[in-house]
DNA sequence: CGGGCAGTTGACCCCGCTCAAGCGCGGTGG
DNA sequence: CCACCGCGCTTGAGCGGGGTCAACTGCCCG
């Protein structure tokens, strides 16, 4: 971890975020003010499953994984944050301590906000404390869908409905790959499977023409055939 | 659904939910006032999965299940809301439809507060905004939880969880059994098995003597056992 | 050039799902 | 009162999805 060379300022966020429009311009200028920035590379622990957290991270740039640890060690990938996304308020505002740990795996730019900071914000404004639970009670819904998925879909499914899902957060690069970059195992730890299940089934889709790979980088090419796989209800 | 022939008092709750003790004497007034009490029997619907809901509803008596319809219409049952417990914000405060059914399994008496009245209590009450918000973060913590164990945990190791979990919520009976009378099919929707899996690994339990069985009533004989089981990690 | 790690492939086998048949109990109607 | 029906529960048999283990490859990097 090191200081940023330039602090990003929010209004950089401001265009990506739906959350922070809702402040003032005092409450912005404290914001800034007040906010801390670092530079994290691939690999970087922001912090740990089980830790305290002291306030909220908001992603500048980079991506960041959130995972759990289970059996033996083995990962399951709860969800990512990517630009303009805010993460650690679950953990602040629920008053426990961190559910999952999160990690860098695209070298980030985040600003942390302090708890105090945070909380006054919510409770001094109530646009900006709405929106924060509007966003929890969405990720809610994303969990209980979620749930469903890894009881009744099967890996084929889920798979697909991983692509599908990191084509619509992530969207695609100029050459056509998937803006994001994941081992298999990462990706078999966010489907909840095995490495080689997933190595099998995007050859399988590789053949079947609906993606192409290139190393670490895919290529969705029939997202509809794609979707029409996971939309098994 | 009929009317309750006595509109419980929102005092009766407070007994048991930490919500509204952030109330003060004029908002449980005007609660009390536009609320709206019901009572429901054994398979009622209160809303269905992708319907709007237009507030909130508070758990007087009885217990609902939440669930979600998959594959084949195979339900998978996300939570339980019992006496004291509030349901339907989810969908309320992210604006969305609902993301599950809510399906009385025990007879219930549920008193009904309109959105706006709810909106209202959160816009100007900044504890009670910050309880609500506390519970759906929990509550995210918990399904993040649940997608760890579905994820990797095996059957037999669920289905102690759950039973520890029902445990621990609805407690037991004078003459110790379960407060909580589930289906065979209920609890494999929950645990997210087929339904002779749990009947098979019940009779597994009892015959190691974890459990006594009296056709739907369920008796925890040996709590720590049954931890150890599902504690896996 | 060698070590190490991500990725790949094949073989094997077990957990748990499905299907089918039988059982037990409670409700209903003749 | 009994016979019948239906639903929930139980048990057995079979099998296939997918997890695990092991061996090999290829690329990166020191």
């Amino acid at each position: 971890m090191r200081k940023l060379d330039e602090i990003p300022s929010c209004e950089s966020c401001l265009k990506e975020n739906f959350l922070f429009k809702h402040l003032t311009k005092d409450e912005n200028d404290t914001v800034s003010y007040v906010k801390n920035c670092n530079f994290f590379v691939r690999g970087d622990i922001i912090y740990h499953e089980g830790n305290r957290v002291s306030g909220i991270y908001c992603v500048n740039k980079g991506i960041i994984k959130h995972f759990k640890t289970g059996i033996d060690g083995k990962e399951q990938i709860v969800r990512f944050s990517k630009p303009g996304d805010i993460f650690g308020f679950r953990s602040l505002l629920s008053d426990e301590p961190a559910c999952t740990t999160a990690k860098v795996i695209e070298d980030a730019g985040l600003c942390f906000i302090p708890s105090e900071q945070f909380i006054k914000l919510i409770n001094d404004n109530a646009a900006f404390s709405m929106a924060i639970m509007k966003m929890s009670c969405h990720e809610l819904g994303d969990a209980n869908q979620y749930i469903l998925d890894i009881a009744q879909k099967n890996v084929r499914e889920r798979l697909a409905e991983i692509l599908a899902l990191l084509h619509k957060n992530f969207g695609e690069t100029p050459d056509g790959y998937l803006n994001i970059s994941l081992t298999r195992e990462e990706l078999a730890s966010f489907v909840g499977t095995a490495t080689e299940s997933v190595i099998r089934l995007l050859s399988e889709f590789k053949s079947d023409k609906l993606i192409e790979i290139n190393r670490r980088k895919i290529k969705i090419i029939d997202i509809q055939k794609i979707k029409k796989i996971s939309d098994v209800y």
